[in-house]
DNA sequence: CTGAAAGCGCTTACAG
DNA sequence: CTGAAAGCGCTTACAG
């Protein structure tokens, strides 16, 4: 194969164009002070040759890459695969590019990729932090250093935030449980961290509001993963006094207890009533239908990379910005009154 | 904020220990060619200064950027997500970054977004072409230029490959669904380009080892989406002699065929058989259980990265490789014996 | 084991 | 509207 194609250069161009290289430059960058017919015969010039920018020498002159660095978890989670769609889509419109990388929520690997952004001279970064004291020391020097930063999902003083409102969520699943008779609701979260802090209070602030005793039993604070789920589902209907009715507050998690409730032979909703989270696919097709907490990932990735070039723009104020997106329930059958409640409430 | 702490520059470091600036970057590219003393030195200065390497500036004068491109159609899509983490993984433990686009099978798209990864001058491409035509012509003139191509999914003349087995994957599902006694076997699958050739022949072949006859109408070549699948399956029940059986060959189809079955009110395997295609979490708990094809995405990414690897390090051969991976066929319920497979076969 | 020189291909800042 | 000069921060190729 002949792998010798050459490359032609800005000054390829200026010499055939027969002009210097800042008019080539000016015409390249669509600069509006060059004679129509310069620019015509510059282009053709290109043409011919074949001509294509080197983004690496422009960038190391003026400081920008059009590059934006994004951190999630694990892009097989679907919640985060649209947030990154949401970011590359209003990045392809401004011509910018998104390096991804996945942090695994390991500090370490964090930092470490944090390095090697920084190293790539990315304009700006979206990220959904590990950890909320490490991240924020290493996200705010980031910061210090005019790279724009947001941050996804969580917060962290100081920086731009977009977020789902998980406590609303958490408002919403259990309210409409307490509303269709359940009494006895337990909480299936994520592990708790200081980024997502509240979750336990709202859930027995929505409790006393409805004159429900609050049984510390039935929230379990678990894993990120179906594994936690199923186990926590277990552990749940093992207790003297089991719940009849549930929310799992992620589509792993719901996922992990629709297989214990297949495996312990419970029936939803009569055995076990159940809102799950973030599965816009599947939960139609489940039986019965899944009533949902529906949050829109891509919309999260739209606004968090339009806070982004805001502040890339300079048109942000100097106070960070906190965006907290609604979610919506879908009422499905896995919800409704069953047997277990009737009883329960009568 | 005070937005200015100094950068500094290798420059910066060789004063401070006292050498060249060759020798820094010797010590930060790791050469053995360096005393012991001396490195220690320059690895205190870089410590003090908090150095941090500009790979612009070094990709510029050396021409690798340890960037590569990466083209899906859509991320939203679970398998690809797969694809997309298998490659991540490879690139991370290299010390490679990943560029990821998205092209929606729009052929102007794919052409922008390479034309755009060439000025950032990525290293090589993984990529699922969109055209058989345009992207090979794209693609060709990349590998051309020392770019390195991993065409993924589909198969270009004169490239590296790495794919499913989809004609294999259409052998198992169709004779399976034989050997549960139907034969009446529906296939639907995406569109026919000549990227994904042979499916017709395939189906074809396994109904005649079987000595079934033929019949053009039960195959359907239609889009990508859900609503594909969906509208796909109510064309097929409306036909004179509808099919007891179905084979749905992506994730997307098979949920349009899930929702349309559910619409119809038909009853899964007993009015229709289904065998689906790649959704590893949700179709267990779908009722009843999916009999599925499954395939590793993760796997394909992983192999197809280092196969680009491969080259990069100049050690393949100049011959184009093709690594087809094998799928398995994991036995659900919606694939068992029916009523009517009963009758019909009877 | 170390260094002086040149250059990668652009854009900036300035002058006219 | 156009150009001569300088420089971004590295690595390469060469010399010693």
């Amino acid at each position: 194969v002949s792998k010798n194609a050459p490359i032609s250069t800005i000054e390829d161009v200026a010499r055939r164009a027969g002009v210097s290289r800042q008019t080539v430059s000016r015409v390249m960058n669509g600069s509006k002070w060059v004679a129509a017919e310069t620019r015509d015969r510059v282009l053709q010039a290109a043409r011919d040759l074949q001509y294509r920018r080197n983004a690496l020498a422009g960038s190391l002159r003026s400081g920008r890459t059009r590059i934006i660095g994004m951190l999630v978890s694990n892009i097989l989670n679907p919640l985060y695969a649209g947030q990154v769609r949401g970011v590359q889509d209003v990045a392809d419109l401004r011509g910018y590019q998104v390096i991804l990388c996945n942090t695994d929520e390991d500090v370490q690997k964090e930092r470490r990729l944090l390095e090697t952004l920084r190293e790539h001279q990315i304009d700006g970064l979206i990220v959904i932090p590990c950890d909320i004291t490490a991240s924020r020391v290493a996200l705010a020097d980031l910061y210090q250093a005019s790279i724009p930063v947001v941050v996804m999902n969580r917060t962290l003083r100081g920086l731009d935030g977009v977020m789902f409102d998980g406590l609303d969520e958490i408002r919403q699943a259990v309210q409409h449980l307490i509303d269709e008779g359940y009494r006895r609701v337990a909480l299936v979260t994520p592990p708790v961290t200081k980024l997502t802090p509240g979750r336990r209070g709202t859930y027995r602030a929505v409790l006393r509001k409805n004159g429900i005793e609050y049984d510390p039993r039935l929230i379990r604070h678990t894993g990120h993963d179906v594994q936690a789920g199923y186990a926590a589902t277990r552990e749940l209907m093992r207790l003297p006094r089991p719940p009849t009715a549930m929310y799992a507050s992620t589509n792993m998690l719901t996922l992990g207890v629709l297989l214990a409730a297949r495996d312990l032979g419970l029936r939803i909703p009569d055995d076990l009533a159940l809102v799950g989270a973030n599965e816009e696919l599947w939960s139609k097709v489940t039986q019965p239908a899944l009533t949902m907490v529906q949050v829109h990932p891509h919309d999260l990735g739209r606004v968090g990379a339009e806070l982004l070039f805001r502040r890339l723009d300079g048109d942000a104020g100097d106070a960070p910005t906190l965006i907290r997106l609604p979610s919506q329930l879908v009422i499905g059958e896995s919800s409704l009154a069953g047997g277990q409640a009737m009883t329960t409430t009568s």
